[in-house]
DNA sequence: AATGAATGAGAATTCATTCAT
DNA sequence: AATGAATGAATTCTCATTCAT
């Protein structure tokens, strides 16, 4: 009796919970919350449709729970970053960028924004507290500082850094959010991670002029 | 003092069903299509349950009507923009954005990405139909024309014109995106026209260097 | 002005009622009452849906004049026919047959028994109008008296001219009600006056026994 | 004394399925499809609104359901009686007749030609259906092979053996007709088996002649 | 603990009836 | 008188939730 029963008996027990968890947020971010079946929920995480009634009191609660679990995970300590005084502004943004962005690929983070995004006037308080746990900390603790720094060392040259910082939160969720929904109908095809070196570098140089330089357009 | 009577007997029969498809594309917004209520709707547009059924067949057409009433509006001669060969294209690019601003902001269409990410695993056809006719046509025969001639003007420098039209017109949708949904549950506020400026700054010139270095535009 | 318009102006004002309730009658006996829609109704008589309110209160309304409307027109004097002494029973019968028979064919009536037998549960009162002046004085005054007039002359031989009067009227109706029913969807066609012509000859014979007689089956 | 609890626990599940058709079918005969309230049938088959769709997908699965059960159970060998050819062919009309009284008395069938009658128009391939299984096989099948056979033997003196059979089978439906519609409302009470007996009489042998009057058919 | 049959509140849809034109 | 747009009560059907096994 090796592999044979992967875990069935096991795990459950403990493992539950998440399980049910995953599901019904994969689930509440393909269709939407109303639109979603506890009964499809239940057939997706493998169980009977009573048993998440038993680790879940009503559907509402499991979409609480959802966010919830995803809201826990807080990415490593990009704060840590921030305190570190050897590299550029422009390291560290990047250094940050990139640790939010495996950590969204990592986590089931990544769907969360689309679920708010459209859950959100029915589900206000998730909303607010999704802004201020996850938005605003991210942009006003780590990106406005960053940019406030390149400033200040007179590494970027920005008018508003706050919503300057916005911006940047925004191209990045808009990557997220997109993957999630309209990518699968865009008949082009979308290559995330191509977008993301496109969008970096315009955030970098924004549309740059050609390094040429020197030209006339200079003095406008 | 013109014709007194706001109107209730004659407009009707036309105007009927661009109040129910106004009325439903609002909610259907604001909670998606599974979550509103046909009464709702109803009560919205100040008519009983049954009128709106003597205009559309179900729920789901009433949906198909107001998403293909926010498509037909075309945002005036994009394109002819781009004929016109005297002006930069930073120039173009920024006369097409504010064209596009003023439209989304005008028609109703500024809702519509919005409610296309969250409905789009659910009528796929509207998705589709979406980015084919809107999304793909400004990115690609707009954007993408536009960064692609700048680039050969010497005027930008990206290693990617096409993505990188696609990160524009992503921090664009995002702006309408979010002004619809989370900015609402924002307690820091959100101010639209100041987003949209750090933005416009941010794809002119990324982070940029501070001009400082050696060139005039410098201590600003 | 000779042909042009058959009889719009004209006629109308007094034709109405009874074309309203000739159409009401036609879709009543073909989908039943329940399933019938008023706007058919309308629509079959060639006018709005409102007028039928004119003329009667509501759909049950209309019902009831419809299937009074069928019972008014008593068949001509099938009395008479019974004073006649210089006839025999027989004869008296197939005439009585033949006028009832006719009589439904032309007059709307011949649908009148498959209606009343799909409503009669729904309307009792018109079910119990229906057998009381139609049905049962058919059955005991004009079939039982012709029957027991020939069992008394010697004519018939039946042990229970009453029930036996039922029988007969009983063929009768099947004829009419298959006719309007199953007829339709029976791939073998349906020839209602050959099942007329077997129906009376059963009814004068019965299986009879060929005419050879002097046979054996005689004495049993 | 046998298994006490009435079976509320047990039997469900395998037992449903034929209680709700049958407390539908009981409705539908009594109403018609269109007047009959889902939730009556519900109520009737003591269960709540829901639970029939448990089992049936919809108000009219469960009319095709209810009407296919009562198709399913075939009469007995009514055929076998045909091949039996030590007794004659009244007997063996007689015979098949008996039968055929019989099991309409004892499975729900004696109310579906009713139903059918009134629901032909609105569900077609039910009317066919009920149709060329029931009626056709036994009326050329059955009726009129022992009306053949009956002629043939010399035994029965008919001119169109397959419509006389029509005639009897017609004769035998609408019994059952009357007794599940009309017969409630007939103030004279109706008496089945009476009429059942003056109809085998009919058949048998007409009105007849009173076996009096000498000779043959004589003077008419 | 786990299940899924049963339930009934709630949502979509139909249609008889009204009423302004 | 005639109409058909508008209405909302009534009906079908769905699905979150309960509960007996």
């Amino acid at each position: 009796m090796p592999t044979s029963p992967p875990d069935k008996p096991r795990r459950r027990k403990e493992a539950r919970p998440a399980e049910l968890v995953e599901a019904a947020f994969a689930l509440f971010l393909e269709k939407g919350f109303a639109a979603t079946r506890i009964e499809d929920v239940a057939a997706r995480a493998g169980v009977g449709k009573g048993t998440l009634y038993l680790y879940y009191q009503s559907k509402e609660q499991l979409l609480r729970a959802a966010v919830e679990q995803m809201l826990l995970p807080r990415f490593g300590d990009l704060a840590g970053v921030l305190e570190n005084d050897d590299i550029g502004a422009w390291d560290q943004l990047e250094l940050v960028l990139g640790k939010i962005w495996i950590h969204a690929s990592e986590s089931g983070l990544s769907g969360l924004p689309k679920l708010m995004f459209g859950e959100c006037h029915n589900f206000p308080e998730l909303a607010r507290s999704f802004v201020e746990r996850w938005i605003a900390p991210v942009q006003d603790q780590v990106l406005t500082r960053i940019l406030q720094r390149g400033v200040a060392r007179g590494e970027f040259s920005l008018s508003d850094p706050e919503y300057s910082a916005r911006c940047i939160a925004g191209g990045f969720v808009f990557l997220l959010v997109w993957g999630h929904s309209l990518a699968a109908f865009d008949s082009r095809g979308f290559d995330p991670e191509r977008q993301r070196r496109a969008w970096l570098e315009m955030i970098r140089g924004g549309l740059g002029e050609p390094p040429t330089a020197a030209s006339k357009d200079s003095h406008e």
